[in-house]
RNA sequence: GGUUCCGUAGCCAAGUGGUAAGGCAAUAGACUGCAACUCUGUGAUCACCAGUUCAAAUCUGGUCGGAACCUCCA
C-alpha cells in the first residue's frame, strides 16, 4: 500500500508499527450542527481506506472523536436555552445517523472531550511540568519555541507565520503563535483544573485521545481535512513532540475540500448542504460514487451535472450486475468463484494512494465484460460468475451497495411465461409479464 | 506578503520523462416485436513561452489564470 504522506510530501510505502495491524485516527467534528457534505467527504474517504486496508488483510483500529466542548456548542446551547450536553448529544446522534446512511462503518471508538477531561488536564500538566507550557492568569499556553520543527507539516517558517498571526490578547502570550491549552472561562460548561475553572483548547484533545485509545504515543495514520493541517495538526504534533518526542503519527493524510457549484461551501454564502439531505435526495451509493470518482486529495466540486453523471454511472454498473444475478439465479448457480485478475487490477489502483478514479475504470471494464458475456449466445457461465463476484467485491470495498437478487418460484415462473409469450409472439401478454418482472425489480 | 496545490477533449477525470486510461454528453451504426438494457466506431498533443534531453503533458525557469491555508471551517 502506497500512501501520500503530507508530512514528507511524498508517496511512501505503508509500513505499520505492528505487522498486519493499522492504527488510524481521523479528526472528528465539533458537534454544534448537522454534518454537511464537506464533513461527509473525510467520512467516506477514510472509511474507504479502512475497507481497503481490511481487504488487504490488516486488522484496522479506527478512532474518530467528537468535540463536544467548544465555544460554538456553548453559544448554541445558550441560544436554544438548552445545555451543552443536549446540543452535543443531539448532533452526535445525527452524525452517527449520517454514518449509517452513508454505509460508513462505525469507528472502533468515538471518544468525547467531556469523557476525556481528566486525561486532558493531566496532559496539560505534563506539558507545564516539562516547560513546554506556561500559565498566565489562569490560562495555559503552549510554548511554540520549545519544540523543534514547528511548521514542518504545513511547510511554513515560524517567521512567515508570525506575519500572518493575529495580534490580540498577545499581552498574555509570550509569542503570538502560542496556542491555548486551557482557557479560564466564566460562562458555559467548565471544569476545575489546577490553573482555573475553564475549558481545554481544541488542539489538545486529539493527542490525548490517541494516547488513551491506542495506549501508544504514536500511531500509523492520522487523517483529516486539508484545512486542519494548520494549525490543528501542526499543534498536535508540537504537543506530542513536547510530551513524548513523537510526531503522534507516521502517516498524515488530508482530503481535499468540497465545493458546491464551484464555490466554497460556507454559511455566509448560504450554500451549505447537509449530508443527510443529499443522502436522502440522491442516495448513499450515488453520493459515495460521486465522492470517490475524484481522487481524495483533489478538490471536489459538486454540481447538478456531477450528480447526474454519478447517477448514470452507478446505474450503468448495477444493470449488468443485476442481470447476471438474475441469470445465475434462474440457472440456480451459486459460486464464490472470483475473477482474481480483475480484482487484483482494482486493488492495485486502491493500493496506489487510493486511486479511486483508476479503480472506477476497472469497474467499468468489468461491467462491460459482464455485458458482453450476457449478450453473447453461448454465455460462458463460469466466467460470468467470476466477473460478477469480482465486481461485487470491488463495490464492497468502495462501500457502494448494489441490488441483491433472490428469485421466488413465482419469479422463475414469470420469467418462463414471459419468454414463452414472446416466442408465441403474444406481445400483449409478454409486456404484461415484463411489467410484473420490472415491478419486482428484476429487470 | 508567506506556504501549498491546480490549469489535460463540451463536461468530469487518470497519467508525472518514451509517442494521451476511463466515464458523462454528442454522433454514426448494430442488436431488439416495441421499449429499456447493451455492443461497436468517431474526438484532445495536455494554459502560454523558453530551456534541459535522443525523447516532456510529465523536469527547470518565466508568463497568464484559478484555488486552498496562514483567522480554532472536514
Amino acid at each position: 500500500m502506497k500512501l501520500f504522506n503530507s508530512m514528507s510530501r511524498n508517496m511512501e510505502e505503508l509500513k505499520s508499527l505492528v505487522e498486519h495491524e493499522i492504527s488510524m485516527y481521523v479528526c472528528g467534528p465539533t458537534v454544534y450542527n448537522y454534518a454537511h457534505v464537506g464533513n461527509a467527504r473525510p467520512m467516506i474517504v477514510f472509511d474507504t481506506l479502512r475497507k481497503t486496508l481490511t481487504a488487504l488483510g490488516y486488522k484496522v483500529k479506527f478512532v474518530s472523536n467528537y468535540t463536544d466542548v467548544d465555544d460554538k456548542i456553548i453559544k448554541k446551547a445558550m441560544e436554544t436555552n438548552t445545555s451543552e450536553k443536549e446540543v452535543s448529544e443531539k448532533f452526535i446522534q445525527a452524525y452517527q445517523n449520517v454514518r449509517e446512511k452513508l454505509h460508513v462503518e462505525m469507528p472502533s471508538a468515538c471518544p468525547k472531550v467531556t469523557e476525556t477531561m481528566d486525561e486532558i488536564i493531566a496532559f496539560i500538566q505534563l506539558l507545564v511540568d516539562k516547560g513546554h507550557a506556561y500559565v498566565t492568569d489562569g490560562d495555559v499556553y503552549f510554548r511554540i519555541s520549545s519544540v523543534q520543527e514547528y511548521g514542518k507539516l504545513s511547510n511554513q517558517q515560524i517567521d512567515d507565520l508570525m506575519v500572518g498571526a493575529r495580534i490580540d490578547e498577545s499581552d498574555k502570550k509570550e509569542n503570538p503563535l502560542d496556542f491555548t491549552l486551557w482557557k479560564q472561562t466564566e460562562e458555559g460548561i467548565r471544569w476545575e483544573s489546577p490553573w482555573s475553572i475553564g475549558r481545554p483548547g481544541w488542539h489538545t484533545e486529539c493527542v490525548v485521545m490517541i494516547n488513551k485509545e491506542f495506549q501508544k504515543n504514536i500511531i500509523d495514520i492520522h487523517g483529516g481535512g486539508m484545512d486542519l493541517k494548520f494549525p490543528h495538526h501542526e499543534n498536535e504534533i508540537a504537543q506530542s513532540r513536547a510530551a513524548y518526542h513523537t510526531a503522534i503519527a507516521n502517516y498524515w493524510m488530508h482530503n481535499g475540500m468540497v465545493n458546491i457549484d464551484g464555490e466554497k461551501m460556507s454559511k455566509s454564502l448560504g450554500n451549505v448542504v447537509w449530508a443527510k439531505d443529499m443522502a436522502d435526495a440522491i442516495g448513499a451509493d450515488v453520493m459515495r460514487w460521486m465522492m470517490l470518482s475524484v481522487h481524495y486529495r483533489a478538490p471536489l466540486n459538486i454540481s447538478e451535472e456531477s450528480i447526474e453523471t454519478a447517477k448514470k454511472e452507478y446505474q450503468k454498473v448495477c444493470n449488468p450486475l443485476k442481470n447476471a444475478m438474475v441469470k445465475l439465479a434462474r440457472l440456480q448457480i451459486e459460486s464464490k468463484e472470483t475473477h482474481q485478475e480483475s480484482l487484483d487490477k482494482f486493488m492495485n489502483c486502491m493500493q496506489d494512494d487510493l486511486n479511486t478514479p483508476n479503480a472506477f475504470a476497472v469497474i467499468f471494464e468489468t461491467a462491460k465484460h459482464l455485458n458482453t458475456l450476457l449478450r453473447s449466445k453461448e454465455c460462458n457461465i463460469q466466467e460470468l460468475v467470476a466477473m460478477k463476484n469480482a465486481l461485487m467485491k470491488m463495490l464492497d470495498i468502495l462501500g457502494i451497495f448494489y441490488p441483491q437478487i433472490t428469485l421466488t418460484n413465482q419469479d422463475l415462473l414469470l420469467f418462463e411465461q414471459w419468454e414463452h409469450a414472446k416466442q408465441e409472439r403474444n406481445f400483449e401478454q409478454a409486456d404484461d409479464y415484463r411489467k410484473q418482472l420490472n415491478d419486482r425489480g428484476l429487470l
